[in-house]
DNA sequence: AACACGGGGGA
DNA sequence: TCCCCAGTGTT
């Protein structure tokens, strides 16, 4: 089964991202820096937890050359309370690497962003096409939720059918627009329309979504069976006096 | 394909 | 409690 994304859709889409996009300090930024930084403290975590992690980094580290000059320590410091911890530890190599191996020059490709530890196929499509407009597709929660729901797609989202669908769809849809707001128009509505419970009556996209159409939107995306948390036992001593 | 990795927010 | 969140690296 193959899935065809129309100009409509995304016209739709960009017209409500267009008056429904939030504000956020690394929007409209076209440094790739900044938009790593802002990439690596977005996986898995939420934009309001970002912004002040956000504008702290960039207080301290307003350019790459000085997160290369900084001790790992003061990088962790700065991390502290984020969680994922092996994110600012590739942030740091990553900077160190950039510096000393590629001369201070950032990667200009997709090929030469992965090489960077912590970069993978998420975190190198939105550099490419936020900071240079290039046209790769951005699969990530919101993207996958969104799809899912639009083409009532019944593969599990953990697997590689399904990401490989989600991918097409994106990419077919940066036709139809400017990649770097095309993406983040996706990503938005996931975000702000299209979430877990979504609001479907406020969705720009309704007419065209497969799953409204068929009542079945609670039933969409199908998620992998999560694993139940470990049971562990101890004891705690309490000393009287 | 399945897991570990973290802290927080919303229902 | 449970389900997620602008995912990646390892096994």
């Amino acid at each position: 089964m193959t899935y065809k994304m129309t100009p409509d859709i995304v016209h739709a889409l960009v017209e409500w991202f267009h008056h429904n996009k939030r504000v956020m300090p690394w929007r409209g930024e076209t440094d790739p820096y900044k938009i790593w930084v802002s990439e690596i403290m977005l996986q898995q975590t939420q934009v309001s937890t970002v912004i002040p992690y956000y504008e702290r980094w960039m207080d301290a580290f307003p350019k790459l050359s000085h997160v290369a000059e900084t001790s790992l320590q003061d990088i962790l410091k700065m991390w502290e309370g984020l969680g994922y911890y092996t994110r600012a530890r590739n942030l740091y190599r990553g900077a160190v690497y950039i510096i000393n191996v590629l001369n201070g020059k950032f990667p200009g490709t997709r090929e030469g962003l992965m090489k960077i530890p912590g970069i993978g196929p998420y975190t190198s499509a939105a550099i490419a096409s936020i900071a240079y407009n290039q046209p790769y597709g951005v699969v990530d929660g919101n993207v996958s939720r969104v799809m899912a729901r639009l083409y009532r797609i019944g593969e599990v989202t953990s697997s590689a059918r399904f990401k490989e669908t989600v991918t097409d769809l994106v990419n077919q849809s940066l036709t139809w627009g400017a990649p770097r707001w095309v993406n983040q128009a996706w990503m938005e509505l996931g975000a702000l329309v299209c979430t877990p419970r979504p609001s479907c009556s406020a969705c720009p996209l309704e007419s065209f979504c497969e799953v409204r159409q068929h009542l079945c939107v609670e039933n969409y995306p199908v998620r992998p069976n999560r694993k139940k948390s470990p049971v562990r036992e101890g004891a705690i001593f309490l000393f009287p006096f």
